[in-house]
RNA sequence: GCCGGAGUGGCGGAACUGGCAGACGCACAGGACUUAAAAUCCUGCGGCCCUUAAAGCCGUACCGGUUCGAUUCCGGUCUCCGGCACCA
């Protein structure tokens, strides 16, 4: 007979909502802890991932209420985004419909896994009462200087008709559609996230509970790195061209000079020239070559000559201007000075065109002939042609050059940021509403913040053709000015959702705060969020976007914190016959199925017992039956010992059988590693195993002290609550335990359990176990040694022999070395 | 190319500080119960050698090193996964 999780599931979720067993509110007395998990965008649907994600979070804040903490576990919804927009232009559904549908589905789903949620506290960031505060956001940086338009060269994804920001592009692909991104001229909003790029990357190592792969992948994001501007001046003209280079140790290398095809400065360049021709062909070719083909080191370098000359401002020698292929435009200056022999590219470049290639370091100081190289050499050496700087290394050079160009005014030190503005406005109409109005007279008006929010209107059109369904609203379009009161027109983009996801774990801390966004008692309160849980997907994106805005509201005053999260676990995937699962593979397997067949506890259960948390799990039908027959195994032991469990009933600790002592470490040793493997490795597959070994102890006891075995119940339904919450409330009810077994304290184990009197310890002959043998705990080394050679087994193999050393590991192993 | 992470039975995984490799679970095989099946319970389960058993040998991607002792530390190689990638 199976336990019959449909009704105890449906019981308890009922009981849990019905005396909001959930629902926190700021508590002094207590200690705080504030678990969250990325929430989820509503896309019709849990999937394993979720349930994956949700199940990790609750082990974490179940586990810390048990331990006294006063723990805030909120779920919400990043509802904005273009699925819904999509849906809309299909089926011809209202994206708010849409979404809203999609939300109560999804709710009743969650609820349906019997997560810890504080559900008064659920956000949707597509509600009026969410996104008018991210409007206030977007006006506390444009107040400050963090916001601003500009007209720029962006991504744009002819799929989804919308600009990307940077870091929505995935090689070259929409980050969404995969579609191949393009470029567009268009004026846009932009967050400066750059003016924090140097604390993003420095605040890094605050972030200790961070895993290191993310951190590394931030750093890289950021990417920092140290040189110098140059100046170089163009040859017959006053004009002036800046380089940057990390290598100004081999500017007396440099042999031409490139620049990107699409800079500004190529205009008046080449206007004129004798190459002029050449030249406005090459930049016509350039722009219809994809950024994917352009970006890569695999196309070959191309350029052309642009028939004028810079001059080296150390050496005084002309060399060759030529627009180049290689040379991005959005880095640096967009002009980079070209030394074949020390950099690769320009090595290639130069063999292409025949250009000289001269050496000014080599690994020994000895001279060396460019055309003699086949690659260029890139490694620390000794100076040389490199006038007074010859004879030193390179790396100690390069500090000293730059101070010497500084001192003549050719040039300065200089650190450059890989990471460009976040570029925020959206083509889009499922999105908050930029609050800006332009008015003829006074230029662009932000919305005060007395007029929020800025409702974005339902009366739109969505074709998919064309412009954002949003240009299509008759009522949205036009405002008056909020300086001048003139007719103006209100900004037609919406805000990226990144934005919506960039405050929201703020907003749970005060979440129907209608004056502002959140009272600073409340997030001073909660915050840092203590454990955030959610895929790997977004070590970028999201927790870069996140950790800015925190910096920017820190720094603005609105929040205490500078970092919003302080430790971070991104989970693995789930797996099924090793892919990641989808819809076109058609190896989906649904939440709702799974535990429609087996119950909620079991589906968290398997998925927590599969594999430790960071890491990919392979999904596993027949495994799944393994955790619900756990389950039963469980349910069966409480239900027939229903009688011999008295939790208050107590026994002589002193008075024990050998049974007794046996499974009193097992219990206690199952213990303290259940609380070790939750609270310091988040290892919860091993802590589900130990619980497993316990019920294993309890089947296989032999005993009959009843007191014993209902301390052994009990704790097992205390250690098992946090994984499988229904089964064990229910198990507790019946078991004769008052109150909620959620509310209990989580338990200690007894150090004196773990002793034991003898031990097998393992001989070893010269590394190889050879024998096994019990051995009082209390023995001292020498009386171990006694035992240990007077044993017929060990005589064998020493008899006759010379014993080099005799090693003890206590409790666990001797090994004797024998010549 | 650069930067991370990983590689352990038929499978998921364990071994936490250098100390019995394979915990726990899945699958499989045999048995008990049953008219039978399911469920449940018991037993076995890395490989080689062997009729069997005992004993022995090999075994944590590969090669080598340190050590009484290495899945664990060091050097090198290979493979897979993830990230970045013409960032000057």
């Amino acid at each position: 007979m199976n336990y019959d999780f449909k009704k105890i599931e449906a019981k308890w979720q009922k009981h849990w909502e019905d005396t909001k067993a959930f629902k926190v509110s700021e508590d002094t007395s207590k200690p705080k802890y504030y678990a969250l998990e990325m929430f989820p965008y509503p896309s019709g649907n849990l999937h394993m991932g979720h349930v994956r994600n949700y199940s990790i979070g609750d082990v974490v804040a179940r586990y810390k209420k048990m331990n006294g903490f006063n723990v805030l576990h909120p779920m919400g919804w990043d509802s904005f985004g273009l699925p819904a927009e999509n849906a809309a232009i299909k089926n011809g559904a209202n994206p708010k419909d849409w979404t809203l549908s999609n939300m109560d589905t999804m709710r009743d789903q969650l609820k349906s896994m019997g997560i810890s949620y504080d559900w008064d506290r659920e956000v949707a960031t597509c509600k009026q009462d969410y996104y008018k505060w991210t409007q206030w956001m977007f006006l506390q940086l444009y107040n400050n200087d963090l916001a601003y338009k500009k007209k720029s060269y962006v991504n744009w994804c002819p799929s989804c008709k919308t600009v990307l920001a940077n870091e929505q592009v995935v090689n070259g692909k929409c980050e969404r559609c995969k579609s191949d991104v393009g470029k567009k001229d268009l004026e846009q909003w932009f967050f400066s996230i750059t003016k924090y790029a140097d604390k993003l990357l420095a605040d890094i190592d605050k972030l200790k509970g961070w895993p290191e792969k993310v951190k590394t992948m931030q750093a890289n994001w950021i990417g920092k790195s140290h040189g110098a501007e140059v100046k170089f001046q163009l040859d017959g003209s006053d004009q002036v061209l800046t380089v940057y280079t990390t290598r100004p140790d081999t500017i007396y290398g440099v042999s031409f000079m490139v620049m990107a095809p699409e800079s500004p400065l190529t205009e008046s360049i080449i206007s004129g020239s004798e190459t002029e021709k050449e030249c406005r062909e090459f930049i016509n070719k350039m722009q219809f070559v994809k950024e994917m083909d352009r970006a890569s080191t695999d196309v070959e370098k191309e350029g052309v000559f642009t028939g004028k000359y810079v001059i080296n401002p150390l050496t005084g020698k002309k060399v060759p201007l030529y627009l180049a292929n290689y040379v991005l435009m959005d880095y640096g200056t967009g002009v980079v000075m070209a030394v074949p022999a020390h950099d690769q590219r320009d090595f290639e470049f130069a063999k292409k065109y025949n250009l000289p290639i001269d050496v000014v370091i080599t690994p020994d100081g000895s001279d060396m002939k460019g055309s003699e190289l086949i690659e260029s050499f890139e490694a620390e050496g000794i100076m040389i042609n490199s006038g007074e700087f010859n004879g030193m290394n390179n790396r100690e050079a390069l500090a000293k050059m730059i101070d010497y160009m500084a001192e003549k005014g050719i040039g300065e030190k200089k650190t450059n940021f890989r990471l460009r503005d976040w570029l925020i406005s959206r083509q889009r109409y499922w999105g908050a509403p930029i609050p800006i109005i332009y008015c003829e007279d006074c230029g662009a008006v932000a919305v005060p913040e007395s007029d929020l929010p800025v409702i974005l209107p339902e009366d739109v059109e969505f074709t998919g053709q064309g412009q954002s369904p949003l240009t299509t609203s008759a009522s949205f379009k036009h405002a008056p000015c909020p300086k001048c009161g003139k007719m103006g027109t209100r900004d037609m983009d919406t805000m990226d959702t990144f934005v919506c996801s960039s405050w929201y774990f703020l907003r749970y801390c005060d979440p129907h705060n209608d004056k502002m966004p959140f009272d600073k008692d409340k997030t001073d309160y909660w915050m840092n969020v203590d454990q955030y849980i959610g895929g790997v997907e977004h070590a970028i994106l999201h927790l870069l976007y996140a950790r800015f805005f925190t910096k920017a509201l820190c720094d603005l005053g609105y929040v205490s914190c500078d970092e919003p999260f302080e430790n971070l676990l991104t989970q693995g995937m789930v797996l099924k016959d090793g892919t990641k699962m989808s819809k076109s593979l058609g190896n989906v397997v649904s939440p709702e199925e799974i535990i429609g067949k087996y119950g909620a506890d079991t589906a968290r259960l398997f998925i927590l017992f599969a594999a430790p948390p960071e890491r990919d799990l392979e999904w596993s039908d027949t495994a799944v039956e393994g955790s619900y027959r756990f389950l039963n195994r469980v349910f069966r032991f409480i239900d027939d010992n229903k009688d011999k469990i008295d939790f208050n009933s107590s026994y002589d600790k002193s008075a024990l059988t050998s049974d007794d002592k046996e499974l009193r470490y097992t219990l206690n040793y199952a213990i303290k590693k259940a609380t070790d493997d939750i609270s310091i490795r988040f290892n919860f597959n091993t802590a589900i195993s130990c619980v497993m070994e316990l019920v294993n102890g309890l089947y296989s006891y032999k005993g009959s002290n009843n007191a014993l075995i209902s301390e052994a119940a009990k704790d097992l339904i205390i250690m098992l609550a946090p994984f499988v919450p229904h089964i064990t409330e229910e198990l507790w009810e019946m078991a004769g335990g008052e109150g909620s077994v959620h509310d209990q304290s989580w338990i200690s184990y007894d150090e004196t359990a773990l002793v034991k009197d003898e031990v097998e310890m393992v001989v070893q002959i010269n590394g190889k176990v050879k024998a096994k043998m019990m051995i009082s705990t209390t023995s001292s080394d020498d009386e171990i040694k006694e035992v240990v050679l007077a044993n017929d087994k060990v005589k064998e193999f020493t008899e006759g022999k010379q014993i080099v050393k005799f090693i003890v590991v206590k409790g666990k192993l001797i090994n004797i070395v024998v010549k």
